[in-house]
DNA sequence: GCAAATTAGTTTGTATGCTAACAATTAATT
DNA sequence: AATTAATTGTTAGCATACAAACTAATTTGC
């Protein structure tokens, strides 16, 4: 989608496709691709995931998100942390692994509810978000780079509500 | 992100995180996790997901995608099948082989140029495609739905932009 | 006080989506 | 003709993301 699309770099039959009866692709199902919401929206987080970690090559997304809360929290359970984050019981112990790994946080059962996993950044996971936060701005900021003012704000709300 | 987001369910420890100076975020970083584009993405990425899957059942976006582009070429090389619907070599043969393995889509080598798979549909494919392709269209509908026609038109065309 | 429902976390399986490296084939250049 | 470059497809590894099935702990409702 963000590169090298040039369209018809290429030489054989590219052509006499709908030659014939071959596909009975009968009456135009007039179902374009290219205009589908869905199409458009993975084209946008292709060239957002891009632009993030070519910005924070450190972290990704999910991390980034996971940490961000986490700092600003200062702690968290396991599962209270993806609902913060949207991430399902699956996906976050996923991330929360990885961070783990990299000492990034660290968790320590809660003696009060013996279920719950209460997740710390550790000093490294600290400085490390507070080292790219300024990253994320510019992520947010290169994503909407093709907008004017205006068009940020008003993009920004529509999008809101269709979460 | 689309459900039981309920909020303070919980019952203990919701309080005294930010209790004293246990965690240096020292001064407001104003990152707003909520407000950034590539969160709120993720989040609309996730509900079309789920209005997807309950609607088309049979096929993943990807999977709809390529055997729609398909369908109405009649035929493409796996590559090319891949720029067309903005899928990159690995992806879309991962998605070239699950259509395969059911039969949706068959592939032969190309005699005038041996690096090339020549992809065509099955008549089980094409059924398939003709069969979902309304319920495609009300994914998008549905997706857009918390949008006036007005707006619609304004997200979709600022959305592309983004691309 | 105890069964039932809820919540927290784990595990497994399937499906994108990316990067990177690779082999085979074909095209372009010298 | 030989080298170089580009294209096609494959493979491997990592990271979301979902659903479903499971254990364990806690809360509830009677």
């Amino acid at each position: 989608m963000s590169k090298s699309q040039s369209k018809s770099l290429k030489t054989v039959d590219e052509d006499h496709r709908h030659s014939d009866s071959e596909v009975s692709n009968l009456g135009k199902d007039h179902y374009l691709l290219e205009d589908q919401v869905g199409f458009i929206l993975r084209g946008v987080s292709q060239r957002h995931l891009s632009i993030f970690s070519r910005l924070i090559p450190e972290l990704t997304p999910t991390q980034f998100s996971a940490l961000s809360k986490l700092c600003q929290l200062g702690q968290a359970s396991q599962n209270e942390l993806g609902r913060l984050t949207a991430m399902d019981a699956a996906t976050i112990k996923g991330v929360v692994d990885r961070l783990k790994l990299r000492e990034l946080i660290s968790s320590e059962p809660l003696s009060s509810d013996l279920r719950r996993l209460i997740l710390k950044p550790t000093s490294a996971g600290q400085q490390l978000y507070l080292k790219v936060v300024s990253s994320a701005h510019a992520v947010t900021k290169e994503t909407l780079e093709p907008l004017s003012d205006k068009e940020k704000d008003v993009f920004l709300s529509l999008l809101k509500k269709l979460i």
